[in-house]
DNA sequence: GTTAGCACTCTTACAAAAAGAGTGCTAACG
DNA sequence: CGTTAGCACTCTTTTTGTAAGAGTGCTAAC
C-alpha cells in the first residue's frame, strides 16, 4: 500500500495524538499541521477510514487508528527517533547490575525496563539449545550432602544440592566422576533424555541403585541450564492502564503469569527488533496490546529475547529504541558474564 | 467488648452475608436465623452500629462490617472450622515439591496457596539472621572461574560464581582456605560486615590485592544467606477482584511489588497466626486489604512467614486453617530439606 | 422487650431533553 | 479538479426529572 504524502501525514497525526492523548483525534485538531481546511482533511480521512487504516468509535467521533493503521506508521512513517542522552544513560545506569548471574541480570533488566516504559516487561534467560557439557564437578558438603556442579560449553553454570540416603564416600564419588567422565562429558544437554539415563543405568550394574539419584538430578540439572525462564516485570502497570486494555486486563495479566506461551512467541519471532500489533499474534488474550521484542546476543548468536507489551497506543516511536538498546546492553553484559576464560 | 448472644449472632450474619455476597445486608434477610421481626435485628443494628462495629454506605442502605466488626468476627465468632478432608488433599499436593531450595519450595508455596485462595500470596525465605559460616568451598571451573559454596550453620547452601582477573592457581586457592579456615567459619553471618572485611584485608599484606574479591564475593554469599528474599505469588488476582480493593488495587499491587514493607510487615507479627484486617497496620497502601499470615518453623524455630493478602470482606472463617496448615506443611518440608546429615 | 406500621431517605433505573463534537455531503470557488 | 464553507445529521455525553425499590428510624401499641 502506498499512500500520498498528504496522507501520509495525517495518519502520522491522527496515531500520534492518539498515542498522546487516548482521545478519537476529530479533523479540526490537526488542520494547523497541514494548513488545510478540516472539510479537505475529512476527505482525506474518509478514504484512510476506507483503506481500513483508521476507524471512528461511532458515527460522530473523531478516528482512531486500526491495528493496520498503527503498522502502516511503524512500518514506514515513524522517525526513528535517536535516544536521548539522558535515556541513554538512564539505561545503562539501569542494567549495570555487577557479578550477577544471568538469570539475575534478566531478571533485573526486566524490572527496569517495566520501570522506564511503564509496560509490563519480559525477557528470556540463554537457551542451552545447542549447549554441551563442559565439565561436572561434585562437591561434599555434608556427609550425605553434596553440591552437583554442571558447567556447559556455553559458560553457563548450574548448581544444584543433592542430598544422599547413603553416606556419600570417597568411592562412591570416584564412581560418580567416572561416569561423568565416560559418558556426559561432551554430550549435548539435549540427549540427556529418559532413554539415555536408562541405557546408562542398564550399564552400571550393581551400582545402579546407587548412581541413580545422581544421574538424574544431573539430568535435571541439564534440563534446568536448557530451559529457557521467563522473567516477568511490572505486571502492575498493566493494573495501572488497565482501562487501556478494555476488558482484557485480566485476561492479559494471567497470560503473562502463565509463562510458557508468552516465550513461544518471543522465541518465534524472528527480526531483530520486532513489532506485533494487537490482533497480529494468534493470541486473543493480546488482542489489546502490543508487543516490542528484541532479540539479545551472546558472542553474536541469538540466545534470548527482551522486550515490553503495552497496550496498542504505545508510543512506539520512542520505546522501540529503548527496547532495542537496553537489549544490546543486556547482550554485551551477558557476553562479558558467561565469557570463559 | 462484650455483645449480648444475640447482638452476636446478628454481628456473625450480618459478616457471613456480607462475605458471600459482597451487598450490604438488610434487617430481614437474616430474620430467619433469628426468628424475630426486623423491626429488632434493626434496633439492635442500630446498637451495633453506635459501637461502631456496623456501619451504612448510606441511610437507606444495609449493614457492612467495620474494620471492627470483623475484628470481633474473627476474634469470637468466627467458628474455628476443620479444614475439609479434600481441601487437605490439595494443599498437600500442592506443596509437595522434590527436591527443591528453600527458595523454590516457598516460590511455589506462594503461587499454589494464592490460586488455593485467589488472593495475592507472599512468603519469605527462612532468615538466616543467628546462623554462622559452617563450611566453604571453592570449586574452580575453568582457568579464571570458579564456584564459591557457602554452608552455614542453619543447612542453607548458597553459591556464587567467581570470576578472577588471575589465573586461579593452587596456591592462590589455598591462601583462600587459609583465609576462611583461620577466619570465617564459625563466624556468625552478621559479623562478616565492612569493618571486618577491612581488618581481615589490612592483616593480609601483600595477598591482599589478590584475595579481596574473594573475600567480598563471600561477603555476599553471607548477604544472601542472611537476606530474607519475598517471594510474591497470585498478583493477577487483586486484578481478578480488582472492585473489592477500592482505587486501591493499584497501590496495593505496587506495595507488594516493593516487597520491603510488606517484609518487615510480615517479620514484625508475633502471632502464630496473624490476622490484620483493613487500616489496623500502618500501611495505607492497604486500608482495604486484610493479611492473613502464619509462621513457619525449622526444627521448632520460627524462620519465616508465609500469607495471602485479601479485601477485608475474605472469607476468614476458611482461609485461616488453610493458610495455617499449608505453612506447616512448608515447614516440615524446609525442616527436612535443611536438616543436616 | 417486641412488633407492626409508616414516613423518610437515599440509590438506582429509566426516559427525555439539551449540549457538544465531528462527520458526510453539497454546492460554490479558484 | 482539488479545495473549501456551510449545514444537516448522527451519535455521545450530560443533565434533569420521575418512578420504583430497598431499608431504615421512629412511634405507638402489644
Amino acid at each position: 500500500m502506498e499512500l500520498s504524502p498528504r496522507k501520509e501525514k495525517i495518519l502520522a497525526a491522527v496515531v500520534e495524538n492518539y498515542i498522546r492523548t487516548g482521545e478519537p483525534v476529530g479533523s479540526k485538531s490537526i488542520m494547523a499541521l497541514l494548513s488545510v481546511s478540516s472539510a479537505t482533511i475529512r476527505n482525506e480521512m474518509a478514504e484512510l477510514s476506507a483503506l481500513g487504516l483508521l476507524e471512528q468509535p461511532h458515527t460522530s467521533a473523531g478516528r482512531i487508528p486500526t491495528n493496520e493503521g498503527y503498522r502502516y506508521y511503524v512500518d514506514n512513517l515513524m522517525g526513528v527517533r535517536h535516544l536521548d542522552e539522558s535515556v541513554k544513560h538512564r539505561i545503562e545506569a539501569g542494567v549495570s547490575v555487577k557479578n550477577a548471574s544471568p538469570e539475575t541480570i534478566l531478571a533485573k533488566a526486566s524490572e527496569f525496563l517495566a520501570d522506564l516504559t511503564e509496560c509490563a516487561a519480559v525477557s528470556t534467560t540463554p537457551s542451552g539449545e545447542n549447549a554441551t557439557v563442559k565439565r561436572v564437578e561434585f562437591v561434599p558438603v555434608g556427609t550425605r550432602t553434596g553440591m552437583i556442579i554442571l558447567l556447559t560449553s556455553t559458560g553457563m553454570i548450574k548448581s544444584k544440592v543433592y542430598r544422599s540416603d547413603y553416606d556419600l564416600t570417597a568411592s562412591v564419588i570416584e564412581k560418580f566422576y567416572n561416569i561423568v567422565k565416560t559418558t556426559f562429558i561432551g554430550m549435548p544437554l539435549d540427549d540427556i533424555d529418559m532413554a539415555t539415563l536408562q541405557t546408562l543405568v542398564a550399564s552400571m550394574g550393581s551400582d545402579a541403585l546407587m548412581m541413580i539419584p545422581f544421574v538424574s538430578t544431573l539430568s535435571e540439572l541439564a534440563q534446568d541450564a536448557m530451559k529457557t525462564m521467563i522473567m516477568l516485570g511490572g505486571q502492575s502497570n498493566i493494573l495501572r492502564y488497565s482501562s487501556d486494555y478494555g476488558s482484557t486486563a485480566y485476561e492479559l495479566m494471567d497470560f503473562l503469569r502463565r509463562g510458557e506461551p508468552i516465550s513461544r512467541m518471543l522465541s518465534e519471532s524472528k527480526d531483530d527488533i520486532d513489532v506485533t500489533i494487537g490482533g497480529e499474534n494468534k493470541f486473543k488474550q493480546l488482542e489489546n496490546s502490543s508487543v516490542i521484542t528484541a532479540h539479545y546476543t551472546i558472542d553474536g548468536d541469538k540466545r534470548g529475547s527482551i522486550g515490553i507489551i503495552g497496550p496498542t497506543r504505545i508510543d512506539y516511536a520512542s520505546l522501540i529504541p529503548s527496547v532495542r538498546y537496553l537489549t544490546d546492553l543486556v547482550g554485551n553484559l551477558l557476553t562479558q558474564t558467561l565469557k570463559e576464560d
